[in-house]
DNA sequence: CGGTAAATTCCAAGTCTTGCATGATTATCA
DNA sequence: TGATAATCATGCAAGACTTGGAATTTACCG
């Protein structure tokens, strides 16, 4: 899509549970698994995502990339490969840019509401699509896949003068 | 998103029941409910939506409009529009690009699952989403909405050698 | 038929994708 | 282990998709 652009969206990233270097140590696992190799560029990817603790943009990913900074196509082109793998998913924001997130570990499948106004991603824990996913492939489909994704304006963005409450962000929620 | 790009897909598109002359007075009706302004380019564009029953490219949809051709701009500002009043909505290639689809009389809402590999869309009668968006709103969300997206190889799709047998695509399920 | 506000057009910038040549990583073998 | 070759990954450049702004045109209301 893509190319929803000029938004520099600020996204809030909350706090992760995943260990880090044993994430790392998976991370590389799952690369060579796959026959792929592992690269200046790939390390640095995800050792950007593991410090970023949440859906990211690919260009907040390639700023905490630093010094070992690559060049964007090389971002995106590792991202989608990651993605191939299951190490990463993607949100999508609502102008159709996306953010991208490290799954590794045991961590429970799960989907985001975004931010309209400042793209701010928030857990929502809620698996309804099992099952469709074989419904399709007894269709003939195969290598089936799915996106779920919501979308309002959060709390901080609404305007103050509609509702005189705000009603404050369960925090125990991590995007 | 998005520029997913230099993919031409080609889009299969089945039978659509809206009776035509009547879906278009619900089109000017909305738009004029809205406050906005009935012009050429937005009639000639749900016009073309019309006549291709089922989600098309913006591509396709400037196609279609033929000698009444505007700006592309126009489209993909006029899209926008009908969105945000409710009389489209719009799917996501996996390479993040858009299909978009009239949805005026009383159609039931619906997903779709898009091929990976040519584009075309199928219908996916799935309705999980129903209740979420209230449990959001109770979060403080405001403007909430969904989208619900599945991804898989089509049977047309699918390398010869893999399967001996191909499916039948079910020809009774609409884009 | 004007007057006013909104929509369209043209232009340009930003984002994302793809092709191709170059560079790096891994497997193989001495 | 150390060098070589095959293969994959990266960077650069070109192209496609989408969005924003300013000026012009159009729709709608008296
Ligand atoms: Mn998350
Ligand atoms: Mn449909
Ligand atoms: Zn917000
Ligand atoms: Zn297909």
């Amino acid at each position: 899509m893509i190319a929803a652009t000029q938004s520099n969206h600020p996204l809030a990233t909350v706090s992760d549970p995943v260990p880090a270097v044993s994430a790392m140590n998976e991370a590389r696992a799952r690369i060579r698994l796959a026959g792929l190799r592992i690269t200046k560029p790939r390390l640095a990817i995800i050792d950007a995502l593991l410090r970023r603790h949440g859906p990211s943009s690919t260009e907040h990913i390639h700023q905490e990339m630093g010094a070992r900074r690559c060049d964007m196509v090389t971002v995106y082109r590792c991202l989608a490969a990651f993605e191939q793998l299951g190490m990463v998913r993607r949100s999508y924001l609502h102008n159709g840019t996306c953010l991208y997130e490290l799954t590794l570990g045991a961590a429970a499948r799960h989907y985001h509401i975004v931010c309209k106004a400042c793209g701010s991603p928030e857990r929502v824990d809620y698996l309804p699509v099992k099952g469709i996913e074989q419904l399709l492939q007894d269709r003939g489909y195969t290598e089936v896949s799915h996106v779920v994704e919501f979308f309002g304006i959060c709390p901080k963005c609404q305007p103050a003068t509609a509702r005189g409450v705000s009603v404050t962000v369960p925090a125990d929620l991590r995007a």
